[in-house]
DNA sequence: TCTGGGGTCCTAGGACCC
DNA sequence: TCTGGGGTCCTAGGACCC
């Protein structure tokens, strides 16, 4: 039996979860910004309609927006986060193969049926997404993800398919081809797109009727893989388990530039108690620390410095004390005084599962008589929240933590954070 | 004077994704 | 003044081995 991949895609995902605490923000022009105000990395409809590009610096941006009336938020991921798993078991209700391919998309694979019946599908997703947990989603169907993915692009941007465009079914799937520029095609970036244009290439049919050995050439693998799957010859398989996860890494940029080492002492180990703790959550344990460094790679007018130093651990574990100590070390070694540094971050490589390590006689028994303490200490921050026990090394005055001037409250994770509805008290 | 060839593994960096 | 963070895969090149 023959099958399509459907694409559905949340509509500008972190506007429509502000906007469901806030309906009065419907038809209003949204952004969200990234960690610490940075950028702008989500818009609504009206946004993008005032010229606002993807991955806008928000200072450059501040006067205009204030000007226009526009809504600004600082990224909310626990409630982002909340919000894409119950998109997700919905989905997971209605459709028996579906693979979790980001936090605003999934893909399902569907038999093949009658024409109508594949819309009607796709719309019934649609609206129970919409009905559950009130999240606008898009749905794009093709014999291949890259096909799902244009379709989707299609679906959002002619309204006239209320948001469901099926191109395995479409009479003219070349023309549709033809209206898609080639660096929209999965897979195809900046770089790719540059050298693609050189040869010729500048849409995704372009791209479909070329010589798969030339293109290869050119982009190597993934680009051969692209024009394949634009053929209709399927070469990314639905993955319905998450393969093993293969690097954790935790790091910000500083609310300002820091220089002196005690203050990236601290926000190193904060940085490692936040990946650790993801360690322990996901049952890993960790060989390798990467700790990293750097100035702002915009500031042309200040001295650069960019560095990483990597240590293999002698037992990989995920007792936050033991790595603390380790990546301090590194840190120190790493750090050369009199830069003015905006950001640092540590990297979790060498992954394995905890409950199977070779045991090492020569090392002290310190991260197992630590684990009763990591447990605990995992136990109270999840209740009570992330920071509530932290580790003295992270510090406490935190001129280094990151800027979030507009963020929305936790509505749906936090019991001290829930929407009211009016103030009426119970009494009895 | 003249110094192989083929295989594997690892790593860093590039490119891309959301 | 102010420019995100967390991932994956691929490739080229070095180290090493026989």
């Amino acid at each position: 039996m023959s099958v399509v991949f459907a694409l559905v895609d949340c509509n500008n995902f972190y506007v429509s979860c502000e906007r469901l605490f806030k309906p009065d923000l419907r038809g209003r022009p949204v952004v969200v910004l990234s960690n610490n105000d940075g950028c702008i990395i989500a818009r609504s409809n009206e946004a993008k309609k005032l010229g606002i590009g993807m991955g806008e610096p928000f200072f450059k941006k501040k006067a205009f927006l204030q000007q226009q009336g526009v809504q600004v938020f600082s990224s909310n991921y626990a409630l982002y986060g909340d919000l894409s798993h119950r998109v997700m078991s919905i989905l997971q209700q209605l459709e028996p193969e579906v693979e979790i391919y980001s936090i605003d998309e999934a893909f399902i694979r569907l038999p093949v049926q009658h024409d109508r019946t594949m819309t009607e599908c796709a719309l019934n997703l649609k609206e129970r997404v919409g009905r559950c947990v009130g999240i606008p989603v898009s749905v794009g169907m093709g014999r291949t993800k890259t096909l799902a993915k244009i379709a989707t692009s299609v679906a959002k941007e002619y309204p006239g398919y209320q948001g469901v465009f099926d191109l395995e079914r479409c009479p003219d799937q070349e023309a549709v081809l033809a209206t898609v520029k080639v660096n929209k095609v999965w897979g195809i970036g900046g770089r790719s797109t540059k050298k693609l244009n050189r040869q010729g290439v500048f849409t995704a049919l372009d791209l479909k009727n070329s010589d798969g050995r030339r293109i290869r050439t050119v982009l190597g693998l993934p680009g051969l893989r692209a024009v394949m799957e634009l053929r209709g010859e399927s070469c990314i398989h639905l993955e319905q388990c998450p393969s093993a996860r293969k690097s954790i890494v935790s790091s910000r940029s500083f609310r300002k530039p820091i220089t002196s080492l005690q203050d990236l002492k601290e926000a190193v180990s904060s940085y490692i108690s936040i990946a650790a703790s993801k360690l322990r959550d996901q049952g890993l344990a960790a060989a390798n620390l990467h700790v990293f460094l750097s100035t702002s790679r915009f500031r042309t007018d200040i001295p650069q410095f960019s560095g990483s130093r990597m240590i293999t651990l002698p037992q990989a574990t995920s007792c936050t004390p033991t790595l603390i100590k380790a990546g301090l070390r590194e840190l120190t070694a790493l750090y050369k005084p009199g830069y003015p540094y905006n950001k640092a971050g540590i990297m979790f490589t060498g992954l394995s599962h905890a409950t199977m390590q070779q045991q090492n006689l020569f090392i002290s028994a310190g991260d197992i008589r630590n684990k009763p303490l990591m447990e605990a200490l995992d136990r109270i921050n999840d209740y009570w929240g992330r920071d509530t026990l932290r580790y003295g090394s992270s510090g406490l005055a935190r001129e280094w933590s990151m800027k979030q001037v507009w963020k929305s409250p936790a509505y749906t994770t936090s019991w001290t954070e829930l929407p009211m509805v009016g103030t009426h008290q119970v009494k009895g």
